[in-house]
DNA sequence: CGAGTCTTTGATGCATATCAAGCTTAGTGG
DNA sequence: CCACTAAGCTTGATATGCATCAAAGACTCG
């Protein structure tokens, strides 16, 4: 049940065998939220922090007309963050069924001074970080890119991340979220997305087979995707990207 | 010269007099900026952190076509932080002369585990905390909000973020950015720019007198803005805004 | 099999980009 | 002090990406 979180940490930093069971044990109080149920995410520093075990989160922000945007998403391994902005209704809201786990426990035990879990600590750390990266290139999507390279990036985006978590392989990834919720990601109108996907299909970027997007040519839709080349092995990390 | 630092910090939490001459003697190596030089923010922990002293920053991500997006901005009092993000030519790049600090000696005494300077360390994180804040806003403006409502929404944001260092009064504020730099802000082309801000204008929403952008209608301004009504007095700090 | 939810399609309009040119301003050197 | 220049602002014309509305297919699930 902890594997997703176990890769993800693990894609990180190397963790030891006894960083493994700590997470193994560590993690506490399953919980499963269903789809459109909002859930307030902890704004305190530790104490109720939760991990994403199955299915997806995302945090939403509504606007007084009825729009929304999606800010960023959780996928299996990934942490619950983000406290409330002024002036605006946020909330964490799963993305069809969704399961979450405390990570409290977890957390205290990779932030003891005493360091006994340095692998732990460091795997954290980066994770972390890289959470803030994907905030600054959703801003950089929604700011500058055109709806077929915005819709290709963030399928890039989600297929790394679900690598990390071995829950997809080199050519595709699960991805079970509907058009609508694509759009609110996207900050594009259902009816467009729809469009863009046929299109990226009609360009073989991008296939459907049962519930999985099937990635014919990674290489291209990087490109299209406005990115460069694909990471070299090991670039993954958040350090190697000087 | 630290006058701005002193107030944007004190706003978030009130300040001792010694915590005030802390924030005097830590800050150290003025730098001096031009327009349009690159520079390369520190991406270790606390080491060569730098405040903006005068003038603005800006963290720039540049795409292969040549398009740009400024992701965040460092105003007067305000830290420079992010790390770099992968495939992203990404740099500080000052908006004007700008005038930034070094900052590692304050900043470690704030963090300084006994804690002697308490109100410092707690207005430091919910300084951090509104920057984190600005960034999921700044998603949703690019994301969901029209081209009219984004600048309104901007200028809002500026103005009360000026406000808190002092360098705004309740009606106006400095603004010494090109048309093409708020363009770069707001993911829309300079042309728009310029059609917006006229627009703005004729509604009276906004106008210009000597570098400054007056505001006469501040409460209609924010409700173009997509925004609730002005926060109430004492409001602004983050952890009232639940 | 029916009922809702999702996807697809077409028609239309608006928001915003792009291109090109004129205008205004401030700075610069003769 | 006055061209001269370059940067920024403004304007108009045109093109296009994307939104919106409406309705018709396709799934999925009880």
């Amino acid at each position: 049940m902890t594997r997703p979180i176990e890769l993800k940490l693990a894609s990180f930093h190397p963790l030891s065998q006894d960083e493994i069971e700590v997470i193994r044990t560590g993690v506490a109080d399953l919980q499963t939220h269903q789809s459109g149920a909002d859930f307030r995410p902890p704004d305190d520093a530790a104490r109720g922090r939760r991990i994403v075990v199955s299915g997806w989160m995302g945090w939403v922000a509504h606007l007084l007309d009825g729009r929304r945007q999606i800010l960023a998403l959780a996928l299996p391994g990934e942490l619950l963050e983000g406290a409330a902005v002024a002036n605006l209704h946020m909330v964490y809201s799963p993305l069809g069924v969704t399961q979450t786990v405390d990570a409290s426990r977890l957390i205290s035990q990779a932030e003891r001074p005493d360091r006994p879990y340095p692998g732990l600590a460091e795997a954290w750390t980066r994770a972390r970080r890289a959470s803030a990266d994907r905030a600054v290139r959703h801003a950089l999507r929604l700011g500058r890119l055109s709806g077929h390279e915005r819709t290709a990036n963030l399928l890039v985006e989600l297929h790394e991340r679900q690598l990390r978590s071995g829950l997809a392989d080199e050519r595709s990834m699960p991805l079970r979220l509907t058009q609508e919720v694509l759009s609110d990601i996207l900050g594009l109108s259902a009816v467009h997305v729809n469009r863009i996907l046929q299109q990226l299909r009609r360009e073989d970027l991008i296939a459907y087979r049962a519930g999985r997007v099937v990635f014919p040519d990674p290489i291209r839709l990087r490109r299209v995707a406005g990115l460069l080349e694909p990471p070299a092995q090991g670039a993954l990390c958040p350090t190697d990207q000087t």
